[in-house]
DNA sequence: TGACTATATAACTATATGGTAATATAGTGA
DNA sequence: TCACTATATTACCATATAGTTATATAGTCA
């Protein structure tokens, strides 16, 4: 227990910003919509029923989405299209939800997940 | 709206369970612990110094860390060391905590981050 | 054994948030 | 304008959890 200090590299600011993006993907209702996203953009009801919740729930779910940053909103006409915002949240979001849910349809060790869908995305 | 069924190659346990990953890591004081892992293993005193928390605190969330298999826990007289579980979760905590932070000391867009992090770690 | 150190746990508070039901807002088309 | 559809928002409840303080457990060394 010496020298210790100094680890600030990562000050905490930062932090904060990072937990709070992994924060956003820390829902399976938002894992849903993010995966359900991940074939082009849909709109709040599309969304709604492939996501099995309620309108009003999974606007919530969008908004703060939106607010994170990790998807993009356009109004058109009457409905409202959501879309993955950036590549590399699509790449997490691939990582996270593409392929990968497939091989732990039953109880499976979640570190094998990553590694595997971090050759996929490769 | 028409003939929307099945996005669930995803089952919800699946999500569940990746969600729960995130939320491991939706935390600014456990990113600063897995960060202060990343060169090695250290035992609770060590984390606790150089996260700047309590030590109740810090072990309540090496607990959770543990739990959800982030990191290993080895116990060597008196003390006990933790380090980072598996290389994936290693891959990732880079990816969050590494070299990532120092580029975003002032307000910069997230999103910059996870695509630069990405290549570095590559 | 007893004193000391290191870690974990329990009880508690305060806060955040997911879900819901009801309502508001806004666009469309008659 | 009015009826209709789509989305957002508000108010509320229930739950989860980060943090704290105090205590318990366990190892070390005399």
């Amino acid at each position: 227990m010496a020298d210790i200090k100094d680890m600030s590299k990562l000050d905490d600011k930062a932090l904060q910003h990072v937990a709070k993006y992994f924060k956003a993907l820390a829902e399976p209702m938002r894992l849903k919509v993010l995966n359900a996203l991940q074939d082009g953009e849909k709109n709040v009801g599309q969304l709604t029923e492939l996501s099995g919740g309620t309108q009003a729930n999974i606007s919530k779910h969008l908004s703060l989405l939106d607010q994170y940053g990790l998807v993009k909103r356009e109004s058109r006409g009457n409905c409202v299209f959501y879309s993955i915002a950036d590549p590399s949240v699509y790449e997490l979001c691939e990582l996270v939800c593409g392929q990968i849910g497939v091989r732990m349809s039953q109880e499976t060790d979640i570190s094998k997940l990553f590694t595997a869908a971090q050759q996929s995305a490769q």
